[in-house]
DNA sequence: TGAATAGTGTCTGTGAGACAATATTAT
DNA sequence: ATAATATTGTCTCACAGACACTATTCA
């Protein structure tokens, strides 16, 4: 007679029903830039990165913001899932999204068992149509205590930014169609959190980007070309 | 009448036991190095990378092979179900293991829906008590069709060292504690697929590197310097 | 004109690819 | 000596950091 390991005599006698479930969760740190009109005659832009946050109605946590996010249907994947707090949320299908990390501390939600599949979104904000949520400047959000451990998955999210951006197009998604190189660096700056030298900056990404041809006015200074990403 | 806390008013009227339940699972991806001695008179050893499979017994996919893997409990973590596993197939604590992806597609377990957190894990063979589990020639395996979405899991794996291995030191996890930059160079070019050239390679990997002062032997040619990794 | 930013030119150091040259061992 | 692999030397090319220089607009 064969001999059956552990795993398989569970796998067999399992009853998912007669167990304490575990429920699933997304939560999704979404990324988009803002700019605040600083000078309205010279049309001085100052540019900064936003995480769409939600403040929170119920218990746990009532009164404190965390990502938008919700409970996996037991009939949709998780991207399905994304998909649909994203649409809810902004109001756009298409947004651009990956998986960043499942968190499964035992105590993470005190309602009840929970694992939290976390993404990372990135997001035109000139195309988003706000649905209960708040776009929140990324040195604030820093500042705040998040609901669950929402602080943490924001840390995480970053360090996959910094990671990723050297080697990869991610960071055009949160653009608008045109852009300046300086917007764009300025971008790169406040996610690497340091400064870069325009000359070097203006080589690595100039073979990624089209000339449109047109340039910005009323700058107060030498006007910049706008440009596009290829990829677009 | 006393006031009810929230938590009170949201525990009364939850009841998990109305929703359909998905149950999670850990999947790992378990690479390990064997030496085959093709001639043991001039102890000529020929390396190959490997992955442990289990050979299933039990519907669903008997008599196929899959990933280690297991339900995570309702009180434990992800990481710990992973460690649980291991240590029950291989004997080991304290293997080196990270986080691969979260699986969550609605087919992929015919008996329910389970999603599955995929994990890679790397080990010195030489330390490992094999348990209901196979060593199984990474060239074999992507030939191999596996149990549920196995064949997939394994190559989002091989993708992640691929993608890993030039800026981490993930692959000293799968040596044994002394060995030469030939087999080191050996295992680069499974993972990447291609042939490295010796002495470009010596260079970019030596300063990771710790000389013992031995050398191996009766190799019938020039020995070379057996090495450890500085961060053993 | 001067302030401010856009954009170019050029030098230098680093590091990888290519490949020639030398070293050491066993047969 | 010869085969086989280890190890070193060196040339070249690509590329990023540094920084000086030029260009263009508006107050």
């Amino acid at each position: 007679m064969l001999k059956r390991t552990e795993e398989e005599i569970f796998l067999e006698n399992y009853n998912p029903r007669e167990y304490e479930p575990i429920a699933i969760t997304v939560d999704i740190v979404v990324f988009g830039v803002l700019k605040i009109t600083t000078d309205n005659y010279r049309k001085l832009d100052k540019q900064s990165l936003n995480i769409l946050l939600v403040s929170r109605k119920e218990y746990p946590f009532k009164g404190m913001y965390s990502l938008p996010g919700g409970f996996v249907g037991s009939k949709e994947t998780i991207d399905d899932a994304v998909k649909r707090v994203l649409k809810n949320k902004t109001g756009l299908d298409n947004i651009y999204c990956e998986q960043l990390y499942t968190f499964g501390e035992v105590g993470r939600d005190p309602r009840m068992r929970v694992i939290s599949c976390a993404y990372i979104a990135l997001v035109d904000t000139t195309k988003v149509q706000l649905k209960d949520a708040e776009w929140i400047d990324i040195d604030r959000v820093t500042q705040l205590t998040l609901a669950f451990d929402h602080s943490h998955i924001i840390d995480e999210s970053l360090k996959r930014l910094r990671g990723k951006i050297n080697y990869t197009d991610i960071v055009f998604h949160v653009l608008p169609k045109r852009f300046t190189i300086s917007e764009l660096q300025e971008i790169y700056e406040t996610i690497l959190n340091k400064k870069l030298l325009a000359a070097a900056f203006r080589r690595t990404i100039i073979d990624k980007l089209v000339e449109t041809g047109e340039y910005t006015q009323n700058a107060g200074h030498r006007p910049s070309m706008l440009f596009e990403w290829k990829g677009f």
